[in-house]
DNA sequence: TTTTCGGTGACAAACTTTGTCACCGTAGGG
DNA sequence: CCCTACGGTGACAAAGTTTGTCACCGAAAA
């Protein structure tokens, strides 16, 4: 049985019994205890809060507070996950929520049925009110959602975009991109573009950007946003 | 050299470079051919689109098109990711958003910098556009925001939560509970709570909640919620 | 004081990953 | 038509990692 396996099984097993002796475990994953224990130490070192007591009746314990969970979801999975958080929170007037929805359903569709149960499982696991109490709300208020439909068409459809532009230095430009990304960096928004009359790649501020249209009768195709290695790709950002 | 930072190296020198000869990324990343041979064809099986091509002038590529990443991210991870997502995305007057902001930051804080890095550098990937396109916009209006501001202080302060419910028949009972979880299966959202008058725990479709408010004075502490081994831990959902 | 239980260190056995080597097929250049 | 550059595969031993066994420690309950 493989590692990650084990760890899983001992996981669900403490949770199912509350508590359960070393050997018990051992016994029902089919390891040694001394492994039993390595994975236990294992899943301490993870971040999990495992009680333990010796003596008569005593055993080891899944803190039932903790919402750790063993499983380590691929990008896709939790690209699904996203998708589907988003789809449910955000308003119809914020962008790409039908695409949201699409995308759920088309990865459910595609996910082999055990991944979409592991999903469910760790969704499950999102207990509200696990995190810290009230703090302020920290303003948010940096994209205007008047822009986005404009947005959403321009990358759905692949239509180039034109807008004006308000740079750092407070002068006002006319763009016209065929936008290729969104880089969201919390709490700016950014939209990645090609500029086709500077023949680069450029970073717009979504805040910085006024008075967006789809420019009819135009058609791009993705272009590959360059990476660099072991930085974020992106690296001159407007401040 | 781990076999995972392998993996991550080859996919990140092949986004740099564009494409590649097997002895280079061999070089590269300290290994030999063969080995470099085989995790391609891991890579491949786990979903990357990578070209090749024989002869002078040929190498490897990979496909720019494919958002595949080699990351897989531990289930805090994902919170964070997801607390980010939901943080920017949700409009203030839904629920848990100043959680979120808080939490956000609280997750920056306590993540190594190397995994902020890898968190970007995730969140770089999601490039929208990538998904299928435009379908019907599902309707997800079955849970009313009126309804949440209770449900966020309910949940926050750990103060008992009273509401009216109209079961599955269209009975209308009276209800004081202890809110212990929102348990999301899309499109529905349930409240997970303890009915102490029952003694056990209920599951209610928020959208057959009306009328929520706090009852003064009271607080509880969480519980238990209690998992069943491979199946979904809330097993008689209200239809 | 004995039994039950978590926890540790050492070390060989079992298993997995890696490197080497020999070899195949294809494409381009001379 | 051969040579060279390149991706790709199988076999097998070397290197590395995980696991089981065993001996032993300390705490707590009967």
């Amino acid at each position: 049985m493989n590692i990650r396996l084990r760890h899983d099984a001992i996981v669900r097993t403490l949770r199912r019994n509350g508590t359960a002796t070393v050997d018990e475990l051992a016994c029902q994953v089919g390891a040694s205890r001394r492994t039993v224990l390595r994975d236990i130490g294992a899943l301490r070192d993870q971040g999990f809060v495992i009680h333990s007591e010796c003596g008569r009746g005593g055993g080891v314990q899944l803190d039932p507070q903790s919402v750790q969970t063993t499983a380590r979801l691929s990008v896709t999975e939790v690209f699904a996950l996203l998708v589907s958080v988003a789809a449910m929170r955000a308003a119809r007037s914020l962008p790409f929520s039908g695409l949201a929805d699409a995308g759920l359903a088309k990865i459910e569709k595609a996910l082999p049925s055990d991944k979409v149960r592991d999903l469910r499982r760790f969704l499950d696991c999102l207990h509200v009110g696990q995190l810290s109490p009230k703090q302020d709300i920290s303003d948010m208020g940096t994209i205007d959602p008047a822009l986005l439909p404009a947005f959403e068409t321009a990358f759905l459809q692949r239509q180039n975009l034109r807008f004006s532009y308000r740079d750092a230095k407070g002068a006002e430009t006319s763009r016209e991109v065929e936008p290729q990304a969104m880089l969201i960096l919390p709490p700016l928004w950014y939209l990645v573009a090609w500029d086709s009359s500077r023949e680069d790649f450029r970073h717009f501020r979504m805040d910085r950007i006024s008075r967006p249209e789809i420019v009819e009768g135009t058609s791009f195709r993705r272009r590959h946003v360059p990476f660099e290695d072991d930085v974020c790709p992106f690296r001159e950002l407007p401040r």
